[in-house]
DNA sequence: CTAGTCGCCTGTTCGC
DNA sequence: TGCGAACAGGCGACTA
């Protein structure tokens, strides 16, 4: 599944092949992939027909096009991706076959390279996309700031449906202080806070429980009892793990005909915790010690850890 | 205000 | 073998 690295491989997949493109022949397979955009289907494809990509930015897992019109005006609405469970960004020839959960499809006209198909693959229809207008990034003192560093124009602008979620770890101006006073306000387990848009965001179970066996933090251990210390080596956790991702996922989306999509080897490899119940930790190993990765349910969902380095907190917390 | 649950989705895997 | 249940999980909407 798409996690913030694959979403950034997306990204720079779109800023080098859609920047300077025009957008036409807007096809919408399935409106489900339109649930968040209340005026619907036709109204999507009116507004979005004819416009120029200018800009492609990212904070967390959202993504955003920037888009001006025919005169170079920027509009004040962004076109708003995000991939979900089970979503793809797809750019291809025309004449490729096409997906089975193929749900959006865009021409995309650009003089210097063949035309291209932006084509919408969403299986679980998690994902979708949406027109939304754009609003000021402001810092603590109410100035401009960037909002996101992925942002090629450094746009001081959000989407406003995006503008309350947190910078991520990849993020320049990512603020390790104000996540520090976030966790110290809260009486929730450390892991609830990692999932937590709001609070940091990019950050999925597969990245929350990588990062905490890196940080040999437990997942229910209180946030608020985090030294300051713990908490930057849980942040330079994240963003070791992310960068690992980055590095094996974002080398081949520049090949001819490109395909951005959603899929990363990273995670057949190198994962040290999730998904890895009844196998070794690896770092228990490295060590001459010897402890079996355990599966534990936390928030309704599978959390992973290693019974000796990760271990339970006196007091713990959901 | 915060904390926590629910529903949206479909393909795969599991137990009976 | 067939079939329903459980599971995967981001996140907005909702409830307590």
């Amino acid at each position: 599944m798409p996690e913030l690295p694959e979403v950034e491989v997306v990204r720079r997949g779109l800023a080098h092949h859609c920047i300077g493109s025009r957008i036409a022949d807007v096809r919408v397979l399935d409106a489900r992939s339109l649930r968040r955009f209340a005026p619907g289907v036709s109204e999507f494809i009116r507004q979005l027909e004819g416009l120029m990509i200018v800009d492609c930015a990212r904070r967390g897992k959202y993504m955003w096009l920037v888009l001006a019109d025919e005169m170079g005006n920027l509009l004040d609405d962004a076109l708003v991706i995000h991939l979900g469970m089970s979503g793809q960004v797809l750019l291809k020839d025309a004449a490729m076959p096409v997906e089975k959960h193929l749900k959006i499809v865009m021409e995309l006209y650009r003089e210097d390279q063949k035309p291209l198909q932006l084509r919408f693959v969403d299986q679980r229809i998690f994902g979708g996309m949406f027109l939304d207008q754009l609003v000021p990034t402001l810092g603590e003192g109410g100035e401009p700031v960037p909002a996101a560093s992925s942002s090629k124009l450094s746009l001081s602008l959000i989407p406003r449906s995006v503008a309350h979620i947190a910078r991520d770890p990849l993020d320049s101006l990512f603020d390790i202080k104000l996540l520090r006073k976030k966790l110290l306000k809260t009486s929730s387990g450390i892991k609830r806070l990692l999932l937590d848009q709001s609070v940091i965001s990019g950050v999925g179970n597969i990245y929350a429980d990588e990062a905490l066996w890196r940080a040999k933090l437990h997942y229910a251990k209180p946030a608020r009892s985090l030294s300051l210390t713990q908490t930057k080596e849980l942040v330079n956790a994240a963003q070791d793990v992310m960068h690992t991702a980055l590095d094996a996922g974002g080398t081949s989306f520049d090949a001819l005909y490109v395909n951005v999509n959603g899929e990363s080897g990273y995670f057949d490899r190198s994962l040290n915790a999730y998904g890895q119940a009844g196998k070794p930790c690896s770092r228990c190993l490295d060590n001459g010690k010897s402890s079996l990765i355990v599966r534990e349910p936390f928030m309704n969902r599978s959390s992973y850890r290693c019974p000796v380095c990760q271990k339970t907190p006196k007091f713990s917390h959901r």
